[in-house]
DNA sequence: AATAATTTGCGTAATTTTTACACATTTATT
DNA sequence: AATAAATGTGTAAAAATTACGCAAATTATT
């Protein structure tokens, strides 16, 4: 018995639509990136972001964060988009529209991931070749990354619930690919106010027993209602 | 006899893909966008973007910058794409994802478009209620200008070749929406060594004959490989 | 136990940038 | 000739940034 195959059909080309997730992670030290291994051709065993194709029933927004749940089980409150590709031939398969989405997520949240058969984390500076244009996309979530970061305190996305000034400090290091002096850094992220020290303090540290941080996000969109900038 | 109709058939629902351009002006005063009135169903007479669906055999870039020149006869050298709407009604006929651009121009370079017959350009405090989502696509596009003239000077695409150092200002004050003191702004603009002073002077000048200005594009490029960023 | 090394918190002087104005000059208008 | 508008130059105060000094807490080493 043969299944019927509904076919769809239009009186112009359509070409297909998908979703891509760039997702960052950071672990102490270097910025990480998402990638599954693709199971089926075209590029099969290749690295490549978790995405898919878009349903004629959802946004592109709800699109990327069913993807990515599907592909990898983590389930994220905010992805931004930030580019398209459409370039002619970056699908072998048919001609397919990306829109390109990234995120940045508490890396400890998703090693425990269900569904995350082949989600692999990888340091950014060991990226293995991506199949399709994801090497391209992955250079264009880099610089959105960083200019992102200059107005908006995403970075706390990245870190765990509870931090260390030294910490904050090697992200921003890590993002933005500069040094910057520990006192003033703490002294500028201090005056900033939007940060919570906690009282708690860890008996293992490796050194000194530091000040933990919490982000304060009340306080943080207190501010910018009042036309605060961030500017770092 | 009748005319046969190719048809284009898919295993799965594809969406339409279209472009569509927020194009800036300046008129010495205020922020202007060029609108074109639709002239079809659906939203019959109402103004919106120039745009149109992509084509098989372009990027979304041709795509925008094609539509752009067919609807208005305006040719641009450089049109950026900022975001991407999806919103799964946002197109009454089928379900159609824009990728959306914007670009700076000369507003005098459009005034005499021959293919601009339903082109017009409106004042950014008079636009007037638009088809499809385009009010959100014009937010959208707003907010994305003032971050980015933050970080290139695309200001100069909206001026004349030749320009006096209070129309910058204006032209400044009119996209971020402040006001800059006048001697402060010199300063800071002649600092940014991105300026060449023009020798040649107007003699009919409303008042006493100002200096002009024109935009060293050698230098600034010059500039940014060195790694300088503009951050006004 | 003593010493060294690391990380951290706080502070301060020098430098640079930003801000707020003063004032004189050129041209058009009255 | 006087007045008004727009412009070019300058300068002092205020604010922000930068470059460090130094001591305390803790761990590692001897």
């Amino acid at each position: 018995m043969e299944e019927i195959k509904q076919k769809y059909i239009y009186d112009y080309p359509h070409p297909a639509v998908a979703t891509d997730c760039v997702i960052f992670g950071f672990d102490g030290e270097q910025l990480q990136v998402l990638l599954i291994e693709r199971g089926i051709e075209p590029f099969m065993g290749c690295w490549a972001f978790p995405g898919g194709f878009l349903r004629m029933d959802e946004s592109a927004d709800e699109c990327a964060q069913r993807e990515l749940r599907e592909e990898t089980g983590l389930k994220v409150e905010h992805i931004e988009q930030f580019h398209s590709f459409s370039a002619v031939g970056r699908d072998p398969r048919e001609r397919v529209i990306s829109i390109a989405y990234f995120a940045l997520v508490k890396i400890a949240e998703v090693k425990g991931g269900d569904d995350a058969r082949r989600a692999q984390w990888f340091n950014i500076e060991d990226v293995p070749q991506l199949a399709f244009d994801h090497d391209l996309i992955l250079r264009k979530a880099l610089v959105c990354l960083k200019e992102k970061i200059h107005f908006e305190p995403i970075g706390f996305d990245l870190l765990p619930e509870i931090f260390k000034m030294s910490e904050l400090q090697k992200l921003y290091e890590a993002i933005l690919e500069v040094k910057f002096d520990r006192r003033n850094f703490y002294k500028k992220m201090n005056a900033l106010e939007i940060l919570i020290p906690i009282e708690e303090r860890n008996p293992n540290a490796a050194s000194r027993n530091p000040i933990k941080y919490r982000f304060n996000k009340v306080k943080y969109y207190e501010l910018k209602r009042k036309g605060f900038r961030l500017e770092f």
